[in-house]
DNA sequence: CTAGGTGCAAACAGTTTGCATACCC
DNA sequence: GGGTATGCAAACTGTTTGCACCTAG
């Protein structure tokens, strides 16, 4: 295998610590930008949405209505799913989030950052851990592609699913499977 | 854009005559692949699972269980969604059939020829018409990448959604929408 | 004040499962 | 004959909706 281009990892160490001043100061331009397009909208701002939006964007990953849920009864006990799913619908029709189906039967949810170009990922199979990644290469193959079928593309879905290298990873099948 | 190297349309043209005897003989070796597959793991080869494999595989595309009920019911009117799913789950788990979801909140099922390649899709976001395709440079760059990442590929899902250039494309909205 | 938002419970859609009966090997 | 498959209905899961009450603008 020859050498590549530069990749561009988008995301690739979870759990790990960040700076905590950049960090608020992360969540602070989206909350901003999240009312904002409230008020374009006229849309109410309440505590709950703050709350689940500002949640939804500390964690920071492919999260579920579920967990997200359970996050943020933390701070809001009385909180129910339909307002979850609500405010999820509300932050993919605002572009705020994209939805994803990873084939587990349940609906995750990808935090946009702003205007991220969108990445794909590399699921694996057995530990379910999730890699993001981006290529121009392929991204202007696939925009080629689209072009010659004479489509326009409006958004890609791109994932793999594949065994990672970890040799500890859990779940894995072993041969005496 | 330069031209592109030669694509490979796996399937482009739904609803197109074909020539009816050499589709009873792709049938007739799908079918004795399947009941071999049967003998192999010692399950029991029935009316219905007949009905419903050479159904699914005479339709050929990206059906759903619901849709595939329909036709199977034509044959088999006492059958029911349990046995449909059981199956399908049965031509699943022995890679007759890869189970794809395209977002509309119901899996569609895709037909596993053999060895067929794994193809990706176009799907128009208005009409909803899916267009088949494989492309080796998407293929090979996704192969490196994985490499690099440390992951070893299973398998790929790869979807674009996009709008077809047919002009008279339903469900199209409009510019007063 | 009032349109829009919330919480709860009930409804829903797609899929799975328990069980008695029917059938293949 | 014995274990597997089927058909039916009931259960389950994830998600949505109806409605009375509440709250931001």
């Amino acid at each position: 295998m020859a050498t590549l281009p530069r990749l561009d990892i988008v995301a690739e160490q979870p759990n790990q610590t960040v700076d905590t001043s950049a960090e608020d100061d992360r969540i602070e331009s989206i909350m901003k930008a999240f009312h904002k397009r409230l008020q374009e909208e006229g849309l109410k701002s309440t505590k709950q949405r703050d709350v689940i939006v500002e949640t939804f964007f500390r964690l920071d990953k492919h999260i579920t209505a579920d967990e997200l849920l359970e996050h943020v009864r933390e701070d809001l006990p009385r909180i129910g799913y339909a307002t979850v799913y609500r405010t999820l619908k509300l932050l993919v029709d605002q572009n705020f989030a994209l939805p994803k189906d990873f084939g587990d039967g349940q609906t995750r949810y990808d935090p946009l950052h702003n205007q991220d170009p969108q990445h794909d990922h590399i699921i694996c199979v057995d530990c379910r851990e999730i890699v993001e990644f981006t290529d121009s290469v392929i991204d202007e193959r696939l925009e080629a592609l689209a072009d010659d079928h004479q489509y326009s593309i409006r958004r890609k879905e791109l994932e793999l699913y594949a065994e990672c290298m970890r040799t500890n990873c859990p779940n894995r099948p072993e041969s005496d499977e």
